[in-house]
DNA sequence: GAGTGGTCTAGACCACCAA
DNA sequence: TGGTGGTCTAGACCACTCC
């Protein structure tokens, strides 16, 4: 190990993180409450004396700490608290939203027919070119979309499946249905920029910070179902094990 | 559920987008390869016949998404595939990056004596106030610093911890100096943009897109270690539990 | 129709890095 | 010392939302 690195010099604090810190204070302090709407651009910068891009470059920056969220050309909100969630479990996501006190609602975006190639074949752990079964969904948190999610599903593991139309949650129905109790065996997640069908899923711009997971879930000994989600960065913070809720101390 | 949303009309591809999809080909495709240093945002702007921002924007996408990352001042560089790391097992970061074919380097930045406050008090489930030790360090893979890390411990349960100096790692050192042996009990983790100490810490901009980690340590039925990590975005991905590792197959 | 964010231009000056 | 990214300006036009 090195010894202790150099300081660096004090620098002048650049004029984007000073709005930052105003707007930031503006929040904290409740001025601006939870799910209100910031100024708009133009608004911040006159009352600022600065250009746009750079009020902009601090809505970027409370946009990705999560602070604030954009609605697609209406505006800027205060982001209410992160939804906690703990991939491990076998919760629901649209059973998940309301357990902690919020509004869920579920759009679904169809079903299609696909086949395992690269990563999903690795994951499945099956042939390239396997059949698989694609169930597409967006949930809704108090009337804002935060999460889009792709359900692969290996059609010769779940016999009968097409014969029935999509019902949610996914899991209850294939055990109800078809006596399948899936168990989750592993997650994967990165922090990403979204584009394109997600985005469009999602309605939001290109570009927005995004939080993506993958999970295997296992029945008999092998994968039968593999989910990929998108999520607004700001959703959501991922809890695994014994933490204490700082919303319940 | 609702059905199908309707489709969202088709809209002309932005330009940041397709220069985005340009500069991804060129890494896809090994044409820069990995580690390699992308042409500067003048040398693109002119090529691509756009101006400077527009470049930014494409540069900032790619980025965001771990593709590339910015050394400040000198360029944007290929990123590296990023480390596996799951927080739930007690693997410390410098072991971690040696096993996956990296270099590893450790910074130390040093000790200080603080207090348990807020959520620290919390997740200590100690008394507010109570005497903490905290140990600051830098993880460094391949010349690039890439998580910057605070360990708090509570001194109480640590006698003797202040007579020594800080040898890493802290886990086999607690169990060698003080014969504790720490188990994770949990973590929480988010996406977020950096500033501040951490960035100051990593050498990078104010707003590099991150990953915060927060991971509770116990023993003897009580909370002994806390740790704050702040990893650069695309250094790593976390993946818990069993997950099939493409670069194997 | 007024206002919003989304995109884009064409510059500028600066601090910092490498040679 | 020349080139780099970091910051900032002052506009522009557009697609879209809400009224």
């Amino acid at each position: 190990m090195h010894p202790v690195s150099p300081e660096r010099e004090a620098r002048e604090v650049p004029l984007f993180l000073q709005i930052r810190e105003i707007l930031a204070q503006r929040i904290g302090s409740g001025t601006i409450g939870i799910g209100g709407r910031l100024p708009s651009e133009r608004e911040l910068a006159a009352e600022l004396g600065t250009a746009r891009m750079t009020v902009r470059e601090a809505l970027r920056m409370l946009e990705g700490e999560g602070l604030i969220y954009r609605a697609e050309r209406r505006g800027y909100f205060v982001s209410p608290a992160r939804l906690r969630y703990d991939p491990t479990r076998h919760v629901n996501v649209m059973r998940l939203i309301p357990s902690q006190g919020h509004v869920a609602e579920g759009i679904y975006l169809g079903r299609q027919l696909t086949r395992a190639t690269g990563s999903l074949a690795l994951m499945f752990g099956c042939q390239e070119g396997a059949p698989l079964i694609l169930e597409r969904s967006v949930a809704v948190m108090n009337g804002r979309r935060i999460e889009y999610g792709e359900h692969f599903l290996l059609e010769e593991a779940i016999p009968g499946y097409l014969d029935f139309p999509y019902e949610s949650p996914l899991t209850q129905t294939l055990e109800r249905r078809h006596g399948i109790r899936t168990k989750m065996i592993g997650f994967r997640t990165r922090p990403t920029n979204l584009f394109g069908i997600p985005t469009e899923a999602l309605e939001v711009r290109a570009g927005s910070p995004g939080l993506y997971i993958t999970r295997i879930k296992q029945h008999g000994g092998r994968v039968i179902e593999v989910d990929r989600e998108y999520w607004l960065s700001d959703a959501l913070e991922i809890v695994v094990g014994q933490f204490p809720n700082p919303h319940e101390a």
